[in-house]
DNA sequence: GCCGTTTTCGGCCCGACTGTTTTCAGTCG
């Protein structure tokens, strides 16, 4: 069981405590737990099988049981016992905004409801407002919510928000009375996906700030609008949010509002127990009662005596103990990339030509870009075959030739066959300044297999980086069922660098493997897999999740001067 | 149920909104 799976059992745990009406203490504790196990780098299973479960944060003696239990048998006692004990079906109800678990209780005591569809029926027969308590509105806003519930879009994938938000920023900063305008929510904090976009400004005429955002032809809906903040809808049905705030409350609001949630909660036990309480309108000294609003991030950190915590890490997932300790790491930053080790081009797959690919890297400041066209096997992507792959070093060689600032890798990014053989023969591997392997084919073998394959391949002393490792697509395909801990440590082993896919809807390595990644001393390069020029942004997201990930410059391979990265790459060869 | 450089017991984030209430519980972010 992986620690997502592990996650979600004790999740179902505290829902169901809800239901139950437990202490919420006792609630929290699982969940917490929960995030701990869902966020921590380590791989729980090898943590319980080393016996050092209770080092996990929020996991005492009771909880530890309760988790050895899951990885034991594949399933929690504890959580199918707490399932015989409240009728089936109630815990759909709390996906009802609006409704929690008082409510979802009551409305299965006193009318039987158990599922979306009775409770919608009993809300078009007015029989919830014949409930203690419960009136009219509530029964609209119930018939509201199921509505929202069955339309609601998915989350879209961080790269594809960006496209809109950005095109939104843009605009709004044109209006002269816009100021300090900036993404916070799980944008700002590069999670994979997005919910919603939450966007803060400050501006002396909030009012016309408002209008204006409203008025935006990217908006398809305008769900609210007030004064100082509105709610829209863009036409791929992703809600966007504008709220202007006053100037000087402007650092803890951001705060607040970039969260995440469980950052915030122990970022302010931690002030409790210095004699702070922080909210988003500013820092309170318990003893004196007075009030501090923060018109920094940085101000709201500082008073606690912390050091700024950079957005990508506000998990809680130790974050505070690091800043605490004065371990917080140095992470890398998208200036300190000097170049692209997975790209395409209209050899293959790609839709803009070598030179235009190189004009484009050397514009972004980088002095190296790899050329990684696919290799023959992939008929579907024009893979190139030995002859057209050596016609395209000599264009390589050329262009080197001709640009000054730039230097071409010849690379390839070869297919990882069934049986962990690489797609081109090792005569040509050896002559390619890169080697990527990826697979393509054959995702859905089991474990064992799949992961035996990929480190066979990974010996090939030719391969000098596994890309996208896990092969997730988000939102269409889930990762093949690799054993992660295993191939992280090949990696080390072998001095294969693993990488990180910045494409959006790849994102492969994500933060958390990332973060195991680095604790085991493997490398990691961050590329943009682009197909084209525009693709090569694609570098940021890829920094991003390295960012989620605690990544330094150090542990990047591409932070490195090409003389040192040709060192490392070439040290494969004789190996 | 977890946690502790004030604590092994007594705490556990903070505030807004909503609806239905005469003072607040439930829900949400």
């Amino acid at each position: 069981m992986n620690n997502e799976q592990v996650a979600e059992v004790l999740n179902d745990i505290a829902e169901i405590l809800e239901i139950k009406g437990e202490s919420k203490y006792r609630i929290r504790a699982y969940q917490q737990a929960a995030r701990s196990i869902e966020f921590m780098p380590e791989d729980i299973e090898q943590v319980y099988h080393e016996g050092h479960l209770d080092d996990i944060p929020y996991i005492g003696k009771s909880i530890a049981a309760k988790v050895a239990d899951v990885l034991e048998h594949g399933r929690s006692s504890y959580l199918e016992e707490l399932e015989e004990s409240i009728p089936p079906g109630i815990e759909s109800l709390l996906q009802v905004p609006g409704i929690g678990p008082k409510t979802a209780v009551r409305l299965y005591q006193e009318l039987g409801i158990d599922n979306i569809e009775s409770l919608r029926i009993a809300a078009e027969e007015h029989r919830i407002q014949q409930l203690r308590g419960m009136g009219k509105k509530t029964e609209e806003n119930i018939l509201k919510g199921i509505k929202w519930l069955l339309g609601k879009s998915p989350r879209l994938p961080l790269g594809v928000a960006a496209i809109l938000v950005e095109r939104i920023l843009e605009q709004l900063r044109r209006d002269p009375f816009v100021r300090n305008l900036v993404v916070v929510g799980s944008y700002r904090r590069m999670k994979p996906t997005v919910g919603d976009i939450d966007i803060m400004g400050t501006s002396d005429h909030p009012e016309t700030v408002i209008d204006l955002f409203t008025a935006l032809p990217d908006v398809d809906r305008i769900m609210a609008k007030g004064t100082t903040k509105a709610t829209v809808l863009a036409e791929n049905g992703l809600q966007i949010d504008l709220r202007i705030v006053p100037h000087e409350s402007l650092g803890s609001l951001m705060q607040h509002f970039t969260g995440s949630k469980e950052h915030n909660v122990q970022l302010r036990e931690y002030a409790l127990s210095k004699g702070f309480s922080v909210s988003e309108y500013g820092i309170t000294n318990i003893k004196t009662g007075w009030r501090i609003p923060c018109t920094t991030e940085e101000q709201v950190y500082s008073i606690l005596e912390l050091p700024y915590i950079p957005p990508e890490i506000r998990q809680g997932s130790g974050e505070i103990g690091a800043a605490v300790a004065g371990k917080l790491p140095m992470l890398v930053a998208q200036q300190d990339i000097c170049g692209d080790l997975h790209t395409h081009s209209i050899w293959s797959d790609g839709r803009s030509s070598l030179e235009e690919m190189a004009l484009a890297a050397e514009e972004k400041g980088y002095s190296y870009l790899a050329v990684t066209d696919h290799s023959p096997g992939l008929g579907i992507a024009h893979g190139l075959s030995v002859e057209r792959l050596r016609l395209q070093w000599r264009e390589i060689d050329d262009l080197n030739n001709r640009l000054e600032g730039i230097t071409l890798l010849k690379g390839s990014e070869v297919d990882i066959r069934a049986d962990g053989s690489l797609d081109l023969p090792d005569e040509i591997l050896k002559e390619l300044d890169i080697v990527l392997g990826a697979i393509h084919s054959g995702m859905r073998e089991s474990s064992d297999l799949i992961t035996e394959r990929v480190i066979r391949a990974m010996r090939n002393p030719y391969l000098n980086i596994l890309a996208h490792p896990t092969g997730r697509l988000i939102g269409s395909r889930e990762p093949y069922d690799i054993d992660m801990e295993k191939v992280i440590k090949a990696a080390t082993d072998l001095k294969v660098i693993l990488e990180i896919d910045g494409t959006p809807d790849r994102l492969d390595l994500d933060g958390r493997h990332a973060r195991r990644a680095k604790e085991l001393n493997a490398k990691i390069a961050v590329s943009s897999d682009a197909h084209q020029v525009s693709g090569l942004n694609n570098m940021r997201f890829g920094v991003g999740t390295a960012r989620r990930g605690w990544l330094e410059k150090r542990d990047v391979v591409n932070t490195w001067e090409l003389k040192e990265l040709q060192a490392f790459l070439n040290q494969h060869k004789g190996k």
